[in-house]
DNA sequence: AATCATATTGACATTGGTGTTAATATGGCA
DNA sequence: TGCCATATTAACACCAATGTCAATATGATT
């Protein structure tokens, strides 16, 4: 009467799994119902583990989170650096560019993030991402047919727009484009002109 | 030896004072150490209280942070109708109005609120900026010499970029403009530049 | 001055999140 | 199979934040 393989009491996984499957549930949790909501019994349970257990693999409720801070990071590097590769093997519409850093900052959580992250005082803790975003400048500056400072510059500017435009649409966007009367996909459109723009003016001088 | 006025024990304030001093002091401590510093025990002894009476004027810690929400909202539409009359009076050069929109979201601790907003899943609370928008958009529209549904579109995207661009630089703004090797200004010349290419655009059609 | 509404306080109870520990089950390995 | 490292758990103590309440001080009004 206690032979039931559905009904098995524990579940013994390695330590990367654990903390993997601890790690998904948290970052679930924060999307969801905020930072508030990312609590060791909640992440536990959200698991499928008592709390202890999430104790035993991050050493406190603080590490956790610096845990998860950093592997969200480490996600949006890894789409930036996807975006890199994208830029030099394909021609890499300003469209295409446009919709890989958006997707991140809002598919992948990484907008609530950084924001919890800025809120928290943990900035430092983006820093992972500074490699990531010089690789995707001079990649894109790569593809220019006129290199020099000037344009490295322009590249580097237009990356600052998009990357803003993505975090603060992916976190304020959809109640603001409501306001505004925009539809879903205003914001990205938007940045794909202005990028074009930044990206085309390669002939002209100064502006 | 109880005579000294200066060690007055209690003092007592209008309701509406006392309010006002918690809300700014919860508004500090939101800005200067996140959503999690602002308690009622922190609040009260900021605002030289006891973290009861806090309780007595707002009711609870949660209709506390709606008051702080509703307060600072409210007082991000004020600054968003500020730059309406000033753009019916003078004449506004967009970079006079980057810098109101900008100065909004990063002094006032409108751009850390709206994040906190959000992340806490209580978007509704920005509802009364969508008025101050409509109004901001109908102002600069008005100003333009060619006015049609075309322009006045133009003018919803330019101040839907303008504002995510304010939020995202006030959140996010000051490590991003690092990492990319940008100015502190950079992101309000970026941000001028493109208005200035919506705003001088009436001539051409499409685009 | 006496009265009154209420802002204010301190002490208490309660709840929820964090962290500790000893005991137990699990899966790999000899 | 038996051993062992360790993932896992339940029960505990602890603390911080929230909320309640009775008592008190304060400023205004009469």
């Amino acid at each position: 009467m206690s032979s039931d393989p559905s009904l098995t009491k524990r579940r013994k996984r390695s330590s990367e799994e654990a903390r993997e499957e601890a790690l998904n549930a948290a970052r679930d949790l924060l999307l969801s119902g905020g930072p508030a909501a990312v609590t060791l019994a909640a992440v536990g349970k959200a698991a499928g583990m008592s709390h202890g257990n999430v104790i035993h693999h991050f050493g406190s409720a603080g590490e956790l989170q610096t845990a998860l801070m950093g592997r969200m990071v480490k996600d949006l590097s890894a789409v930036l650096a996807g975006a890199v590769s994208l830029i030099r093997t394909d021609e890499a519409a300003p469209r295409q560019l446009t919709d890989i850093v958006f997707d991140a900052f809002d598919e992948g959580g990484a907008g609530y993030l950084a924001a919890w992250i800025m809120l928290a005082n943990a900035g430092a803790q983006l820093e992972p991402v500074r490699e990531a975003l010089h690789d995707l400048v001079e990649a894109v500056y790569q593809e220019l047919p006129e290199r020099d400072d000037d344009a490295r510059n322009r590249i580097s500017r237009a990356i600052l727009l998009l990357a803003l435009c993505a975090f603060g649409d992916s976190v304020i966007g959809a109640p603001l484009r409501d306001m505004l009367g925009a539809g879903n996909e205003a914001s990205r459109e938007l940045v794909t002109g202005v990028l074009t723009d930044f990206l085309a003016r390669e002939t002209v001088s100064g502006g």
